[in-house]
DNA sequence: ATTGCCGGGAT
DNA sequence: ATCCCGGCAAT
């Protein structure tokens, strides 16, 4: 289930290059998420083995919830706990663990990749893993049992579908960002993060997908925007519309717009910024702009002769006024008998 | 006088 | 945005 609404997450911390300062992270950036599901605002739960030391800056991190406008753009909120409004029933660790174990029993392992440049390293626990990073990339005893979480950083927990990793090990391979070819991932990155030596991401690997390809997706069409897979090839360039949106019609000098609306389609005469309604084209428009100083009211000078038609006044007559149309109620220009 | 509706005010 | 109306021009 949780394959099927998180098909693929690439969340990216990344931090100072300061390799040994302090812990703080400077940004974290959801990349993209093709799913809305929740369930990701928590995966490093999910995927890691159970170690609980040095993972506060993570679960801070992803504990924030993230907001999504109706707009598709997405942004980390770090001040608003609640659970996005998703379908989705409100995860705690609890219900995210259980979904994981379920993940989990359904053919996907994690798996732990080091992240430092140039090193392949996947090991399938964590503290292997840290091990590793703290031995041979920090240069630390390996013996001690010191840990200040720095290994977290350079470390990605990846979940790999052991079905097709049974397949040979070599399917792996697309998934890890630093395997030989254009890494799928660090494109992205490179536009935020030039060099990102020290960056932790976690990879939710589809069972049916290839990771390359959705990965690319998301890269070429919003690197920091994420939507949801429906979204992307359906995303219109402006706002779409609705069924009280107007579509403009070109009919003859001023614009007709149609209003859909109850009742059926009915014209309706707009006046656009700085344009006065112009009279009809073939009639005599002499008096365009006339300049009334001898008044204080504005001239009325440019008003469209009366048209043939007979208007609602006329047709059902002052004792039928809940008959006329709306304009014509207003005393405004009749919308059911246009000229 | 009647009709159409612009311009503007009130809500 | 909706509703109403004074007042002007055309008829």
């Amino acid at each position: 289930m949780c394959i099927s609404l998180c098909p693929s997450i690439v969340l990216l911390f990344y931090r100072r290059p300061s390799v040994h300062a302090d812990k703080e992270v400077m940004a974290a950036t959801v990349l993209t998420t093709l799913s809305t599901s929740p369930l990701v605002l928590n995966p490093s739960s999910c995927a890691s083995g159970g170690d609980a030391g040095g993972r506060n800056w993570k679960e801070s991190l992803l504990s924030a919830s993230y907001s999504s406008s109706t707009s598709g753009h997405w942004s980390w909120d770090t001040s608003d706990q609640s659970v996005p409004s998703t379908p989705s029933p409100p995860l705690s660790n609890d219900t995210g663990k259980k979904k994981c174990v379920s993940m989990l029993q359904n053919s996907m392992k994690v798996m732990f990749k080091c992240l430092w440049k140039n090193c392949e390293k996947v090991l399938s626990t964590s503290s292997g893993i840290q091990r590793h990073i703290r031995t041979i990339h920090l240069g630390r005893n390996g013996d001690s049992d010191y840990s200040d979480g720095e290994e977290d950083f350079y470390y990605s927990e990846i979940e790999v579908n052991m079905d097709s990793l049974s397949e040979g090990l070599s399917s792996l391979a697309p998934t890890s960002p630093t395997t030989t070819g254009p890494p799928p991932v660090f494109p992205i990155l490179s536009c935020e993060a030039p060099k990102p030596e020290a960056t932790t991401f976690i990879i939710h690997t589809p069972l049916s997908q290839s990771a390359p390809s959705a990965l690319c997706h998301i890269r070429t069409d919003h690197a920091y925007q994420a939507t949801s897979p429906v979204s992307i090839p359906s995303m219109p360039p402006e706002p779409p519309l609705n069924t009280e949106d107007r579509i403009s019609v070109s009919w003859q000098s001023p614009p007709v717009m149609y209003k859909a609306s109850a009742g059926p389609m009915t014209p309706i005469r707009t006046v656009s910024i700085g344009e006065k309604r112009q009279p009809v084209n073939h009639t005599t428009v002499s008096k365009t702009h006339t300049i009334n100083t001898a008044t204080s009211k504005p001239s009325v000078g440019t008003r469209k002769p009366r048209g043939e038609a007979k208007k609602c006044r006329k047709v059902y007559g002052m004792e039928k006024r809940e008959l006329w149309c709306t304009a014509c109620r207003w005393k405004k220009a009749c919308q059911r008998f246009t000229d």
